[in-house]
DNA sequence: TAAGCATGATAGGAAAATCCTATCGATTTT
DNA sequence: AAAATCGATAGGATTTTCCTATCATGCTTA
């Protein structure tokens, strides 16, 4: 039976004219190359190729079914494109970006979530800061980015997700005693700490925790919320924490969790592609999966 | 891997709109097919077939994947009847070399010949001296070369086709009074006229005429047995002429053609070929053709 | 001229794909 | 309800494909 594994082997062959580079091209051993051909030089009762010292030729018939072969490896790459080519609601590929204060929490659930639910879809993510995944969702290397709005960048739609309320948390034995709920000024903001540069939950911290006339802030930044957090549990000092986190992160350190007085401190999250992206119902489907899986983990935190 | 097999087996699913039944359309169990159906589905991602209670249904994705599949089995099943139509004797291309001392007279017969006996033929040629189609053979630019004997390379096979005795052309109104017959040593090779370089013609002359002992040869070649006559008609000299170009270099130039004395000195020619090449039977029936040409030619000199 | 190199073929056993029988679960038919 | 239909699933056998190691041959080099 004639299959195209021999004829994806012959195109090999034909374009190394050499068995053991034509190997390579298919990522196999040469006798497994070999076999192949030799297969189907047998199922066809044809010499394909002219083995001699100075190369590998192939015989009139050989020219004739490589054309013919060719013809038909093309056939199939076009089918599988095609068939590939997602006409249905996230099918295939999305590739989605998602800042690191929230895919540790949001990720573990939204991906199997979307597997279930959109058996065909391929996801790739990637894990960075907003301006970064801005910038690659620009350059068409995202589909899209899930990320605190607002998002100023011209050519992108956003669509609001959920509210994350921002919380105080520090150390369990803290020996602050501070009122609760807080109001925004008891912040002793040289006990902050903070998240690297870059990371928009550094910014919102101190937008929240006005500085004004306060001097020196803790100089070093952490690199995620996990660390952070273990900073705080460790009495180093204490940090705002998004409430999306809290599930997480509060079972695995000691730490107190402490609300802000209305009207309580939020970051928006939102869902953002380019407004020329044709995959408007991709958007949706996405936007209401996300929803739906940080409805879920905020659920599980107020518990 | 998108396999035939998966194709073949969708193939028949769609036309029998049933796995069991398709499954015995190609000679299999019915879990064996849903297998593959499903194996594809996976692959391109997509769902092909809906079943249902009332049958199998094909999506939309799986009436153009079908469409596909069909033509490219199509084209599969054209591919192995043409492969395995065997090409008789002399059928399609072949490419011949021919040196350019025995072109000139043998092909205008020759080809007309192949094309009556074989008219599935297409006969590419190419003229040039031994050394380079040789060469060209060795690559694989060449299917046969006709040549003088002995070849000496590896990895060739030859076959003799037919002797050409030597003859020397003189200008009619020569003044010299040589005996006919003539024995080697009365040519003054100072008069010897000569093919430029590379022409094995030119060598078998130095050949038959030792040059033992004599000084200066002409110094420039000739490019053609054609000039080289003209040139002798033109009693700038004598050359040696083969006597298959006799019949056609005679009629068009006034010159005498005198034999040499036995033993007559002459070159074998011969057929050259690869000794991978499958094409054993062409080179055999290619030979039998030239050898009877060139006895066709041959006898029309002697009349 | 012999040793070394390049190249495709061969051998033997492992890994992977494919298949088969038997059976399940859901649905339709009797 | 019982029986029948139909595609999916399970478990194990068979076939195909592959890999490593080695061979055979012809060419190149020392």
């Amino acid at each position: 039976m004639l299959t195209l594994r021999q004829m994806r082997y012959f195109e090999a062959l034909a374009s190394a004219r050499h068995f053991g580079k034509a190997a390579e091209l298919v990522h196999v051993s040469q006798p497994a190359l070999s076999a192949q051909i030799m297969e189907m030089e047998n199922h066809l009762g044809v010499k394909l190729v002219e083995r001699s010292r100075s190369g590998v030729f192939l015989t009139r018939k050989g020219e004739e079914v490589l054309s013919r072969t060719r013809a038909i490896l093309a056939e199939v790459d076009q089918l599988e494109q095609s068939a590939r080519a997602s006409s249905g609601t996230l099918e295939g590929r999305i590739r989605i970006g998602v800042i690191p204060t929230l895919a540790p929490y949001l990720v573990p659930r939204l991906v199997p979530h979307l597997r279930s639910v959109y058996p065909a879809i391929e996801i790739e993510l990637k894990e960075s800061v907003t301006s970064r995944l801005v910038a690659d969702l620009g350059e068409g290397l995202l589909d899209a980015v899930v990320a605190a709005l607002p998002i100023e960048t011209e050519g992108l739609s956003t669509k609001p997700l959920f509210s994350d309320r921002f919380y105080m948390a520090m150390a369990d034995d803290e020996r602050n005693i501070l009122m609760s709920p807080l109001t925004e000024d008891q912040v002793d903001v040289e006990q902050l700490l903070l998240l690297e540069e870059g990371h928009c939950l550094r910014d919102q911290a101190l937008a929240v925790c006005s500085t004004a006339g306060k001097r020196r802030l803790v100089s070093f930044g952490a690199t995620s919320m996990t660390t952070l957090l273990q900073m705080v549990a460790n009495g180093m000092g204490m940090t705002l924490i998004p409430e999306i986190a809290i599930a997480t992160e509060a079972s695995r350190n000691a730490i107190r969790i402490v609300p802000f007085a209305a009207p309580e401190p939020a970051r928006e999250i939102g869902l953002i592609w380019r407004r020329s992206s044709p995959r408007e119902r991709d958007m949706e489907a996405l936007a209401t999966a996300i929803s739906g899986c940080a409805d879920d983990i905020l659920q599980a935190a107020a518990a």
